[in-house]
RNA sequence: GUCCCCAUCGUCUAGUCAGGUCUAGGACACCAGCCUUUCAAGCUGGCGACACGGGUUCGAAUCCCGUUGGGGAUACCA
């Protein structure tokens, strides 16, 4: 287009005549913007109100679309789309024209910074915020610190990619520690499957219980002497108390419901006892916890990376216990402590604990130390009505079960990848190196991410279909379960029922499968409701769980157990579990099968069952687990569902 | 209940900070067609979203307020 003089050309004033002067600003607004700052928009025939866009006065150059902006490049925009085809694959697009219009406009403009900011969020933390840049010249470190309560969840997969990222990105450190300060639920064989698990997904870490560093040891429980002497700190300066009550007054006060009591959670009765008396009661051997002392007015200011500034009133906060009484630290305590010892400078983690930060915050205060900078990241959710977080209830969540299951690595972890953080115009296939290279900590969506199987499956099927010739594939199936070892263990289950070799396929197809196909009319026992025989499925699944090591003796034992306390004889009770684990009536020994599949298998396939056979609401699964831990056989049920970190 | 966080296709997301190029882009799923000895893969196309209501503005997915919805926390669990 020519420029022209002004007074407008004959094509803006038909415009204005018509009453179009928002096209007309359109237009012009890419030209005009830099010139002008307001003006009566005196041919306007709609609304005469002030016009901050149209040039002052007559004569500039403001009406002159010049030369092949914007409107030209969005044309240009137009015509090239549609044989812009999908599924050219990143190498051949150029960097323009992988990423949206807007970011193309960045890329061709340099004075702008080609990162592009998320949410009004981060507009706010921008602008309300001057979060904490402590010294920039200490090395990153950050950490995953996983609890080992349960299998390796997805959730600390999630956490690790995103900590691993930010280390390897900024040349930093990425260290592995132990929350293992839950007496009851914390388990050796837990840590160690949870160590496999991120070694298998390759996220490796420069420090952690079996890599040695200056920070050791990295295991919680090793370091109790550290977090008794910061809570005797913070009981002499008095910013920590002891509080003598116990349980079950602590039960009945809540139980009352005393408004005082519903902020807090507790009465603050021996918040102001003496602290000598305290102290000689405490040194009698009188049973007690510590306390944090907690202002009861003010508000606290917290500072999310992503999501600015957080403000949180500190009569909502309550006195938070530091150290149980059988002098383990809580969470609260022992991550500040370790946190500060082992100088993390970005903690990156769940998004649960938000509402714990004030006590954190004030427990660096108190221990006069400065805090590092925290980034929240939003919980995996399930594929529900409501995306509650990511729960077993419904999803497989342990990283054990998509590597028996057959996905890769590297396919998992690039699915997570894409959870928060997308490539969204360009392939979504990527390496966990390109994904280092292009993280980015404040780009990462808050929205809670569903977890998706279908999309994981296609992305996995893209690796296998990809990354492997067929030599190749036949390797990373014997890699995988297809190990002689394997086969000789499924040898004399099948040997017996063999009629020809041609029977094997067949045979032994459910040892390798993710989730099987049980006959609904299949699933029964004897003189039980459908209903009945899930609820009866849901317990062995509970049973299974958590039985460690998972063999088919220990399988034997506690299952017998289990038939008896719900009055089956064994032979009758085992009838649907075959036919949930195998898919068929008949088939492989149950326990034996069952070992051989794993925990994790064999888990899905009796919650696949249960869901086949109509499910169980969440009323009706709460009740049932009353009755299961009624039975005595050890923890299990969904309290065991989570598995937090810090 | 209370507090905090969040809000674009069914799902993952781009765009939001610095409002105009958005007729809202891509991917998964779904549907159809092509290719093909079947199926898959591949290719092409289709369906499909700015939660709602106000405000600011010439102009709002974008800024502000409110509502609604969802999540998290409310433990001597993490």
């Amino acid at each position: 287009m020519e420029p022209q003089a002004v007074g407008g050309s004959r094509h803006d004033e038909r415009r204005f005549l018509v009453g179009r002067c928002e096209a007309t600003y359109n237009m012009l607004w890419g030209t005009v913007n830099a010139t002008t700052t307001s003006c009566k928009h005196l041919q306007c025939l709609g609304e005469p109100k002030e016009c901050r866009l149209a040039p002052r006065e007559p004569g500039l150059g403001g009406y002159l679309p010049g030369p092949g902006r914007p409107q030209q490049a969005a044309d240009d925009r137009r015509r090239v789309r549609p044989q812009e085809t999908r599924t050219r694959r990143a190498a051949d697009r150029t960097m323009a024209d992988r990423c949206s219009p807007r970011t193309r406009r960045r890329v061709a403009s340099p004075d702008r910074p080609a990162t592009p900011k998320k949410n009004q969020a981060r507009a706010r933390a921008r602008r309300e915020t001057a979060p904490v840049s402590d010294d920039r010249e200490k090395p990153v470190r950050v950490r995953v610190a996983p609890s080992p309560t349960g299998d390796p969840h997805l959730g600390t997969a999630y956490q690790a990619l995103f900590n691993y990222a930010f280390a390897r990105r900024h040349g930093g450190q990425f260290v592995l520690r132990i929350e293992d300060t839950d007496r009851q639920r914390s388990s050796r064989e837990s840590e160690e499957e949870i160590l496999a698990a991120l070694r298998w997904l390759g996220l490796a870490w420069d420090e952690g219980p079996d890599q040695d560093g200056p920070h050791a040891p990295y295991r919680q429980s090793e370091r109790l002497e550290i977090y008794r002497e910061h809570a005797e700190r913070l009981l002499a300066s008095g910013a920590a108390y002891r509080d003598f009550s116990t349980r079950e007054e602590i039960a009945r006060e809540r139980e009352s419901g005393q408004d005082a009591l519903d902020y807090v959670g507790h009465s603050r009765r021996h918040r102001d006892l003496d602290p000598e008396e305290a102290a000689r009661r405490a040194a009698a051997g009188e049973e007690h916890v510590v306390r944090l002392r907690v202002p009861t007015d003010g508000v606290c200011t917290m500072h999310d990376v992503l999501r600015g500034a957080i403000e949180r009133e500190w009569s909502l906060v309550d006195d938070q216990v530091l150290l149980k009484s059988d002098g383990f630290p809580t969470y609260h305590l022992a991550n500040v402590v370790d946190d500060h010892l082992m100088e993390i400078t970005h903690v990156i983690r769940g998004e649960e604990w938000i509402s714990s930060l004030p006590k954190h915050l004030l427990l660096y205060e108190k221990l006069g130390w400065q805090p590092p900078l925290f980034c929240h990241l939003p919980l995996l959710r399930n594929d529900d009505a409501n995306r509650s977080k990511l729960s077993k209830r419904r999803n497989p969540t342990s990283i054990d079960y998509y590597r028996r299951a057959g996905y890769l690595p590297e396919a998992l972890l690039n699915f997570l990848g894409l959870m928060g953080l997308s490539r969204a115009d360009g392939d979504e296939k990527l390496s966990l190196e390109e994904f280092v290279e292009g993280f980015d900590l404040e780009a990462i969506s808050l929205g809670g991410p569903v977890f998706d199987q279908k999309k994981l499956r296609w992305l996995n099927a893209r690796y296998l279909r990809e990354d492997f010739d067929a030599a190749g594939l036949v390797r990373l199936l014997r890699s995988w379960r297809l190990d002689d070892t394997t086969l000789e263990r499924i040898a004399p289950l099948a040997q017996p029922r063999l009629e020809t070799l041609g029977d094997w396929g067949e045979l032994t197809a459910h040892l390798f499968a993710d989730l099987v196909e049980p006959p609904v009319e299949e699933l029964t026992l004897e003189g039980c409701e459908p209903e009945q025989v899930a609820e009866v499925l849901q317990m062995v699944a509970w049973r299974v769980d958590t039985l460690r090591p998972f063999v088919a003796d220990r399988i034997h034992g506690v299952l017998r157990e289990l038939a008896e306390q719900l009055g089956f004889k064994l032979r009758q009770f085992t009838r649907p579990l075959y036919v949930a684990i195998s898919g068929k009536p008949a088939s492989t020994p149950l326990f034996d099968t069952m070992e051989i599949l794993g925990r994790d298998l064999t888990r899905a396939r009796l919650r696949a069952a249960v869901e086949r056979l109509g499910g169980l609401g969440a009323k009706k699964l709460k009740k049932l687990e009353k009755r299961y831990q009624a039975l005595g056989g050890g923890s299990g049920g969904e309290g065991s569902d989570d598995d937090g970190d810090g």
